[in-house]
DNA sequence: GATGAATGAGTTTTCATTCAT
DNA sequence: TATGAATGAAAACTCATTCAT
């Protein structure tokens, strides 16, 4: 279905979208750095902005990816321990990828905030097994601050992670 | 010094660049809207950057003037609450800056995140006048918060702003 | 390699160059001219001084092969005379490119002084083998000559070439 | 009649145009340069031309004025050799203008090539008095040796004037 | 599928010139 | 005279997109 070609420039538009934003990458840039020709991104994807879309589609697994395996978790304390790893765990080489998000979250208006559903829902559960008062305002709390966390993380401003980690882990008491 | 049109330049370029991004705001559009030729921008500004910049420079007061006001406040507590009610407050006229600012932080990697650091220092004191364990994360963590809830109220993801605020006031206990 | 179109360009160029000179050429005449589309010239040539320099590039074989033909002459009254020819042998139809090199050695202080080093050397030798005193100041006077003869023909303010060819042959004794 | 601040515009320009060429100086860096605003220079000189023809004519008295002395002189030889001498004795504080002069013979096929008619004329009586044989094309020979070898020195590349000179006395036996 | 030459509308930028003060 | 803000037309250059091969 994918072929190589398409593949090969989908990964470079996405490591170039995420380095120097959408705008800021010619199709051109992206031809090159597969390899390509310029046309055969339009015989692919149509237009930039349907290569962005792709981009996009590809990546959507990855946000669930990234909690689905705590959402069976029976645990409370240990579903929330999972959950204030996760900015921390993300592996460098994804780094792209999420910078991606990140940009177009604000340089498009287009934001993923629903795909975290699911893990909002978990979070929720767990607090109320904790007791914890409003536990649904927690839930959304605590996304947000994963959130926050990763972008600092990817924007390279929050360096000390392990230090990071261990005080929200005090902190929420798990 | 500057003039009229220079001021109204200034004015519509922030309007615009926070609407629609940087890169996808043309200088004719800017020119165009401030009602001026496209030539007086070059001529206050020398080129699009340097607007941006004007831009930046001009709005970068306004992050100081956010907090100002509490910095001298005695009372931690009463502190802490001022600091949580920050980003509540903005004025929606205000709004347009701050999406920019958000928006630069990733289209550009520009950050003013260091202007935040006055903040972080006075609620670090704040918290150690309440005892609280390791104040300087909490302080951080704090700023963190209103930073992200800053942009989840820019970008209309967040509604129920009263609540949210009331809820984060009785979980810091102040 | 270089499609019909870059060469169309590329011939317009020099021709406009010439006699416009380069600052008063601008690309969309080039591009008019040449019966391609203004993006065209930038796709390949990069920049307007990439064309310039293509057209230099291009031009100058052109030098060399001006002379070269007497580099290899024995006798040394006979290379002398055929030094002395070659400004009032220059076809018309080369005009173009001439005045081009003459307006850019003055226009943007590039010059082709060094290329023409060989036939220095090669005179300098004649005049020596004639005992000529000073041969190398006097082989640099002769491409001297040529050269504002060159100018003046190009500038359409010699007229009587073929007197004044026979003039400089009789005063140099070949 | 000519102010102090007219005077200021047209050495300048002077300057600028001999540096940068005609083209690529802009009346606002003339303006800047001269300390004055860019206005005055069109109330002055109504035009760019007309700054670019009034310092020509600034400068044209100068060309004459470079061998008036020598059209009275009455030993032929002495004539010839103080001929030969002008382009080696032009101060250096002139060559900004005439680097211009020869800029634009090229730049804009404007020349001052009948200004040295006098001198012809003048170095052709010399050489008739001493019975060299066509004296005209000899002295317009002359004339022309002058003009490429003041080239030379204005463009840096005839760096031992001294010796150049001796040699051409020595071989014009003056 | 794949190329890459070619386009044209658009972008930032420049600059001689005008004009209210 | 003198200023300098303002203009507008045109400059160099960019880039997503098309299309013949």
């Amino acid at each position: 279905m994918s072929s190589e070609r398409r593949t090969s420039i989908l990964a470079t538009a996405l490591q170039l979208f995420a380095d120097e934003g959408y705008h800021a990458t010619t199709t051109r840039h992206v031809a090159q750095a597969a390899g390509v020709s310029e046309g055969l991104i339009f015989r692919h994807f149509g237009s930039k902005e349907g290569l962005l879309k792709a981009v996009m589609t590809l990546g959507e697994e990855r946000i669930h990816m990234l909690y689905e395996h705590l959402l069976t978790e029976e645990d409370a304390r240990s579903m929330i321990r999972q959950a204030i790893a996760i900015p921390f765990e993300v592996p460098t080489s994804q780094y792209p990828f999420w910078r991606l998000l990140y940009k177009l979250k604000w340089e498009l208006n287009i934001g993923p905030d629903e795909k975290m559903k699911p893990l909002e829902q978990a979070l929720t559960r767990a607090f109320e097994r904790l007791a914890i008062p409003y536990p649904e305002r927690e839930a959304i709390h605590l996304v947000r601050t994963m959130d926050a966390i990763g972008g600092e993380i990817l924007r390279g401003v929050l360096t000390d992670l392990e230090a990071e980690k261990e005080w929200l882990m005090v902190r929420y008491g798990v």
